[in-house]
DNA sequence: GTGCTATTGTGCTATAGCGTACAAATAGGT
DNA sequence: ACCTATTTGTACGCTATAGCACAATAGCAC
């Protein structure tokens, strides 16, 4: 079947109320996203900002040597380019598809006209870019105490989560970059979730078997970051109900005192 | 001498328009901080926000075994509550003092009322709040990459530039705390730094003594963060311009392509 | 099918940092 | 001046991950 394509499938534009969506949508422009396509490379000028809808898009940070982390995953949740109505008319990190799909964008200045109507555009992207900087801040603390393989599992979740499908594209090689963590060291972790029974991958594709195994897997950062997202959007006028979580799948996500004992290497000792 | 206090030794403050200022200033109640207090906890609501003037205040993520790492510093150039008027009414970070000394508070409604007049003062958080998601990423990635030895520069630069002494009271542990990693680790690397006689200290007091030297030896991330910070508020109306970076300083942090080959771990092989 | 190339698996060594334990030194109170 | 708690120094084994080298495998082009 083809795929009919919307901008509503991104929330964020979903989101938004009857009067901003058509001001806006006459402009929104579906374009496709390749593997490994970089939208914004770091320091560059912001000419569109771009709202996912099949894609998933990685925020990553280079260092001089070319070593690099992720620091945030973008789906269609989200937007790409807040540095724009932020106030800095460069971004910082490079935004690199990380899984091929399509998404809508819109020309930089007309997004900027319409946040400085300081109106629900504004709220709601004041309220992503706060989701944001949870994710952010929360996969720094992981980056610094779980292991590779947490850190796989909650990178998976985040991933499939901003996916509707249960697969996905995506070398060992590409993930390590990702992480920031070296090609190897995946493919161990990988290989002990493969064992599991958690995951099925070959040559650059990723599958998900059983997804509450994987929950039961991950650090805490994956429920955090989760959870912040679901609070601070959950309450958006049209958002796509299946998207977010019941009271019982929050509380199936926090209750669990054995995880933290069962998977963090710390508390093996 | 005792030291006369004034809202407009905080950077944001002083950067405001007459007239926003005049309508905050009659709010502005002075505080103290006293070194460990924490002015939020994590999912704590926000009564008030800070304008740190004399003091030193770390963002910090706490995991629930109790690990932690420092995810941004902020001090006179900033304001701490940022997630008030960014829509979440709760903070997800912990704030600690680091350094004792004095800021201002507001009652987080009139700030919120400022803000949501969508003029100066709003763009002006906005910009900031874009600088401290630089200085959040940059520590994600610096804490993947780089040794302890260059976090600690880092973080020893980023505090001193954010105080106007050239000392410091905070013990190695509580360094460590901020870092992420073992208080041994800290004891090493400040040790290092010592012999090269970069820094001296004792007893829960550092102080600076080449400030050049320490410049070269920490990575590029305090440079990103810094120059970040100077791009996007150093053309604020009324800074301090003696805290501002001029063009051949820029050059100075930027133009050293000797320095990682020097100090980066990974380009010693 | 055949062969090429990208991807994944595996096996070393090296090392940074952790966890732990304890010793040494120093500031500050009494 | 002495004692005590805090802070710093050091040592030792351990583990996770880095770095490197290379084998095995699978998918794709032809």
């Amino acid at each position: 079947m083809p795929t009919p394509h919307s901008p509503t499938q991104n929330h964020l534009l979903a989101a938004l109320p009857a009067a901003e969506f058509g001001r806006l949508s006459p402009h929104l422009e579906l374009v496709a996203m390749p593997l490994g396509e970089a939208l914004y490379e770091s320091g560059g000028h912001l000419q569109h900002v771009y709202f996912p809808t099949t894609c998933i898009v990685s925020l990553l940070y280079v260092l001089e040597d070319g070593a690099s982390a992720e620091i945030a995953v973008v789906g269609n949740e989200g937007i790409l380019g807040i540095s724009l109505f932020m106030g800095g008319d460069t971004t910082p990190s490079r935004a690199v598809v990380q899984s091929a799909g399509h998404g809508y964008r819109l020309k930089a200045q007309l997004l900027l006209q319409e946040f400085n109507r300081a109106g629900p555009v504004l709220h709601l992207l004041l309220r992503y870019t706060q989701a944001l900087i949870t994710q952010m801040s929360q996969t720094a603390v992981c980056n610094r105490h779980h292991s590779v393989e947490q850190q796989l599992c909650r990178w998976l979740l985040l991933s499939f989560d901003r996916l509707s499908s249960d697969s996905l594209t995506m070398t060992q090689e590409l993930i390590a970059n990702m992480l920031g963590v070296r090609r190897e060291g995946v493919t161990e972790a990988a290989g002990k979730l493969q064992r599991a029974g958690l995951i099925r991958y070959s040559r650059g594709h990723i599958e998900v078997l059983d997804r509450p195994g994987l929950e039961q897997a991950v650090c805490e950062c994956y429920a955090v970051v989760k959870l912040e997202f679901d609070r601070l959007l959950a309450d958006i006028p049209h958002g796509d109900p299946s998207k977010i979580l019941g009271e019982s799948d929050r509380r199936a996500l926090v209750d669990r005192p054995d995880k933290i004992e069962a998977n963090n290497p710390r508390n093996r000792g």
